[in-house]
DNA sequence: AAAAATATTTAGACAAGTCTAAATTTATTA
DNA sequence: TAATAAATTTAGACTTGTCTAAATATTTTT
């Protein structure tokens, strides 16, 4: 199989081609906190396994037996996630490292059984869809909240940020998945946002909503 | 913390420290499959870490600092097993592989929820006891069913040779882990075995009588 | 107790993955 | 479009863990 190293660049891959058609270097240099001519080697390995295309200085994508892997992967990490979530009871800005390890367990005999084990869960615990097992998953259309209207309302379905802290605020606030939001007013300033929930009101800064996704 | 290399030597210094009181690097090299030059190096490098005692051509003992890592890995391979049979509706032969990639996810506040969840069992499903997260764990005393007599009675509580094809023999024959056993017959030719079970008599070498566990 | 056999360690090399520094290519800008 | 800046790759080195072959230590045998 591949090696840690591999799934690691293959998986980032997938992450950052969601933004952009292809995916330079540099950017997955700060992306995985490594230097440029680290990427480069790796690029070649993995270019000569057929799991990328790559062209020197012209960036990089996935191949379809490349993206299957990248897919896996996430696949894995999702379940497991949800995994510690629901059976073990951690928290959702507690799971990411230890899934981050998890991710790597090559079974996948051992990663099916999970998913039937739990119920084939369709989101993780940061409403991030869970592919199945032939890697097939449904791409919602969510909008930021930054995105929206006053008088607008939506559910909170996702995060964009995964970080522990921005996690523990939306968790400190209820803004959780599922709740339901309304925009009471949006501040002309500094563009931050009035929220209504069920029986409060809170104020999010621009930074929060642009951060926080949610199906209208 | 320690590398996948470091806590796979660890671990089998425990396991080879339990038949002979120090460890040879030959035994070593055979135990890891590898070269008993690998293994010096190897062991130089835990002896720095203080995690090994070792002086040159004398062999090694686990520290108490090396003996508590190993007692870990053993806990988290053994309650990953258990999941994966208990959870998963894995067989008994099947799960050892997965177990050896899963005993090194790090976190041990994931295991002891996971211990938790499963209700702090105290035998994997090969019947071996599985450390507290003090690394306690009682040591029954147990006998190879070679060594019994005519007549003798006691119940399966465990095997020596984790190998899938033993397991999937055992498992044919309904010598599974809490089965009554006696001995009906020692065949003198080669020394094989005649069992009673419940419901049927059935006849096995000497081979696997040195291999089955039982408490009187 | 010396010779032979066995076990262990040392020396030097290699692959994977990373790094720094230098060279090269591509993009920008004036 | 030539000069400059930025991005990327190449070259050479380092670490971890492994290997082979040679050297050394220990054990066994006679």
């Amino acid at each position: 199989m591949n090696t840690l190293a591999e799934e690691n660049y293959l998986k980032s891959i997938y992450h950052l081609s969601l933004n952009s058609a292809s995916v330079s270097t540099n950017q997955m240099a700060a992306f995985l906190s490594t230097k440029a001519s680290s990427v480069t080697d790796m690029l070649k390995k993995l270019a000569e396994k057929e799991l990328i295309n790559y062209t020197p200085y012209q960036g990089v994508t996935l191949t379809p037996a490349g993206e299957k892997i990248a897919v896996n992967i996430i696949r894995k990490h999702r379940l497991w996630e949800y995994f510690l979530v629901e059976k073990l009871n951690f928290k959702w800005d507690e799971v990411h490292e230890m899934a981050e390890e998890m991710e790597h367990i090559s079974s996948n005999e051992l990663i099916d059984r999970l998913d039937k084990f739990m119920g084939y869960p369709k989101y993780d615990p940061h409403g991030d869809p869970i592919p199945d097992c032939n890697g097939l998953f449904k791409v919602h259309d969510l909008k930021m909240v930054s995105s929206i209207l006053t008088g607008d309302c939506g559910i909170i379905f996702g995060v964009r940020d995964h970080s522990s802290a921005f996690l523990k605020y939306l968790e400190k606030q209820e803004l959780t998945i599922g709740k339901k939001i309304k925009v009471a007013e949006i501040i002309e300033f500094d563009q931050s946002m009035v929220l209504q929930l069920d029986d409060k009101k809170i104020q999010i800064s621009r930074e929060v909503a642009n951060n926080l996704l949610i199906a209208l």
